[in-house]
DNA sequence: TTGACTGTCGACCGATCGGTCGGTAATCGT
DNA sequence: ACGATTACCGACCGATCGGTCGACAGTCAA
């Protein structure tokens, strides 16, 4: 037990970490592999003993992404509690997420648009689409159970987990421009304090009415 | 006034279409450009008789994607009327153009993560930058006008156009995902067509309380 | 001590990358 | 009729791409 797992960060480790900051950049086209292999402080030969190829190595980064986005979700959820309690708790989960790491959001992103093409038959590619679709059935759970119970307006719910994606990942994904728009980075703690509030008032009340509605809520 | 420009067909535009649906699909780094000089029907070395670089040739494309959008949404404020209905025009708009072409929500979207390092000093390259600026700043104000009316409620405007453009540009980006949540397209017309109601529904009432609140509007 | 296994590496491969160059055919204004 | 300009092309460039291969050091079980 001289060496166990639990402390020592292993080479495979460092290639990730490395591999998620440049794929998030500049997408898995735009990364060489000898670039990976310098910020992760091998040689590019090293890389193939521990990946066996770069669509395989861009598989493992995106599912361990998405292995701790389940992981998180699954935990916020299991605390209990009425269904609006619970999105409420599952939103602040995901943007703490992906306000952690400007890669995440990124990636995921990302991720859609290139899968596209990446075959996908490899066991990490297949563990990526299952690990999506069990995150966004369980998301999808949540809502039509908010629904049943009357907490919620009926809505399409494919439409609004796409737009439930769309106020957060693309949010912290938007880079520059969303920095510009903000007047500050995206991932400065009061501002992603005041996301998890713009979000959940636009879920609350929409974007009407200040005058004609009641305005007294706050969080 | 023989070969006008009205009705031909530029070998340039050729190049930017054949440049558009490539980019979209695999990037800036992802397409080579003999890729695109076979997809425009001419030789590598004649795009460059037509564009000075790759970048060159990607912040054009990008260009007359803005472009279009700029003219439409400034055609569709100038038609007048009170806050609300021109921002429900605006969003129509938007909406309409996403859903056309598939291109053009990946396209958009893309860019954000793109020109994050692409330098950006080329004249092209300014105008990409100018227009967005425009657009989003036009936008901008017909928030804060519809806030100052009382028609919105106050919200971060920052925050909000940043919502606003996840709720509509990341949905016609999603590829697959969204696919697979819909159930088809997110392009037929149909599902353009449900998607405005959707958003509109979000921006009116929120998610909240199907029971509660009054659901006998429809559009 | 040995043989198997793991991790790392440098040298190398064919292919493709963005981009340059010199030349040719057509079209233009004068 | 003619020089200039426009559009296009094939040949070519150095660099980099993803990936392979054989060698070498360290660790560990037998």
């Amino acid at each position: 037990m001289a060496h166990a797992q639990a402390v020592e960060v292993t080479p495979r480790d460092k290639i990730l970490e490395a591999a998620e900051h440049l794929f998030a950049r500049r997408g898995f086209a735009g990364v060489g592999l000898s670039e990976v292999a310098e910020a992760a402080g091998l040689s590019k030969s090293s890389l193939f003993h521990h990946f066996k190829s770069k669509v395989d190595l861009y598989a493992a980064v995106v599912g361990r992404i998405l292995d701790h986005i389940d992981l998180r979700m699954t935990r916020a959820l299991a605390a209990g509690g009425d269904p609006l309690t619970r999105i409420d708790r599952w939103l602040d989960t995901l943007i703490d997420f992906l306000g952690e790491n400007p890669s995440h959001a990124r990636l995921l992103l990302r991720s859609l648009f290139e899968d596209d093409e990446l075959t996908g038959t490899s066991e990490e590619e297949q563990h990526v689409d299952a690990t999506t679709k069990r995150v966004l059935a369980t998301a999808g759970d949540l809502l039509r159970e908010g629904m049943a119970a009357g907490h919620l307006r009926a809505a399409n719910i494919g439409h609004t987990l796409q737009s439930l994606i769309g106020l957060t990942v693309y949010h912290f994904a938007s880079g520059q421009l969303g920095e510009d728009l903000l007047g500050r980075s995206q991932f400065t703690s009061i501002e992603i304090k005041r996301r998890k509030q713009e979000v959940k008032a636009l879920l609350r009340h929409g974007l009407a009415g200040g005058r004609a509605h009641s305005d007294h809520e706050e969080d």
